[in-house]
DNA sequence: AAGCGCAGCAACCGCAGTGTT
DNA sequence: CAACACTGCGGTTGCTGCGCT
């Protein structure tokens, strides 16, 4: 059985709202505000308009201090790493931008930023595999035919260097474009984080790790010892992701601890201090889509091949959610930051120090 | 100039959450 | 505590204008 409908359908004007109609209802709500109840409004002001297409009308398009027209580069890059970060939670997202509709952002993302993104991502894709089968040949012609039975032919999914992680639309390949990079901080700014190059305070119970990465390609103080990680992992007393995500913790409890497992691994305190400034709300939501995230890449890669890091398919297990491709374009999150720490887990040891940065 | 296709945007629809009775 | 009313949200639809042939 279905709800009733909120208003008598047949003797509702529909499709676009006149002039008049505007005026109405602007002068109205201006005069003596909503009243709490949308639904009689329209009665009360003589318009033959459904209470919900009232509320719509005056919060996408009359409602003061609206702003129309072309979006900035900077509300681009905002808009891709919220998305990325906590899906199309438009209203949420619509928060961080005054002025701009739920709305408005949702009908931009689906018609300009996703095409715009999902180009440039072809294109890398391309690039990428063009680059790979240069480095095969070259590989092939130094040395022969050096694949063993039972290797497969592709290319490495993973980067053997050290992660980059940007804030930008660009691949982990590619410097983040100081533009995006800026724009982003400048949100985080906003909402209150802290910036790696904005000052280098080192909490009094956190380990002094040496960062070999240029600060400013990994602009929050999220450092984590990678050595540390893979120790604890082998260790297996609790899987890595639940051994140092915060994805199963509250936000409380991941702020406030040093430990995020039983092995003692010595986790800074302002190892998601980034996080500080967002609203709880914002935060919950960040945590718990990278949980969903590291979920399924669980239920992909099986605990035992998140610990010993084997799994040689990784890449399709996030691509193939329901968040698609846009997955892969390379917005800050906090699972992107986990997954090159399990790649290079098995290497660990060789690299000697080698740490992987969070971006949050 | 007319027809067609496409992109952008405003508006609608239905579900979920929350408050009230 | 259940039923109902209302709001908020995200997905989808359909209209409109513009560019191309």
């Amino acid at each position: 059985m279905g709800r009733a409908p909120c208003c008598d359908k047949a003797n509702v004007k529909k499709g676009p709202w006149s002039p008049e109609e505007d005026a109405k209802l602007k002068a109205y709500i201006e005069e003596n505000g909503t009243g709490g109840n949308w639904i009689a409004l329209p009665q009360k002001i003589g318009l033959k308009r459904c209470g919900k297409s009232c509320r719509l009308r005056w919060l996408n398009y009359l409602r003061p201090n609206i702003k129309h027209g072309a979006f900035s580069e900077e509300e681009d890059n905002i808009i891709c790493s919220l998305y990325t970060n906590i899906g199309s939670r438009w209203s949420i997202i619509a928060a961080q931008l005054p002025g701009r509709t739920d709305n408005d952002i949702k009908n931009y993302w689906n018609t300009r930023l996703k095409k715009k993104l999902l180009g440039k991502q072809r294109k890398e894709q391309q690039a990428r595999r063009a680059s790979w089968l240069t480095v095969k040949q070259e590989m092939k012609r130094e040395s022969g035919d050096y694949m063993l039975p039972g290797m497969v032919s592709q290319p490495p999914y993973w980067p053997q260097q050290p992660p980059v992680i940007p804030f930008t639309t660009t691949t982990n390949q590619d410097p983040p474009l100081p533009n995006d990079q800026e724009s982003i901080k400048n949100l985080f700014i906003k909402l209150g984080g802290r910036f790696s190059d904005d000052h280098h305070p080192q909490s009094s119970t956190s380990t002094p790790i040496p960062n070999p990465m240029n600060s400013s390609r990994y602009p929050l103080d999220v450092s984590f010892a990678q050595d540390q990680l893979y120790e604890n992992s082998m260790n297996n007393t609790v899987s890595p992701a639940s051994s140092f995500s915060p994805i199963n913790s509250t936000c409380s409890q991941v702020t406030n601890s040093t430990h995020f497992n039983t092995n003692e691994a010595a986790v800074p305190n302002d190892m998601f201090q980034g996080l500080d400034g967002f609203t709880d709300e914002l935060r919950e939501l960040i945590y718990s889509n990278n949980q969903q995230i590291m979920n399924g890449l669980e239920g992909f890669y099986g605990t035992d091949n998140m610990v010993d890091g084997s799994s040689t398919t990784g890449s399709s297990s996030v691509e193939s959610s329901s968040w698609g491709d846009i997955y892969s374009l390379g917005f800050p999150q906090l699972v992107t930051g986990f997954e090159p720490c399990q790649q290079n887990m098995p290497q660990a040891s060789t690299y000697g120090e080698q740490y992987c940065t969070w971006a949050v």
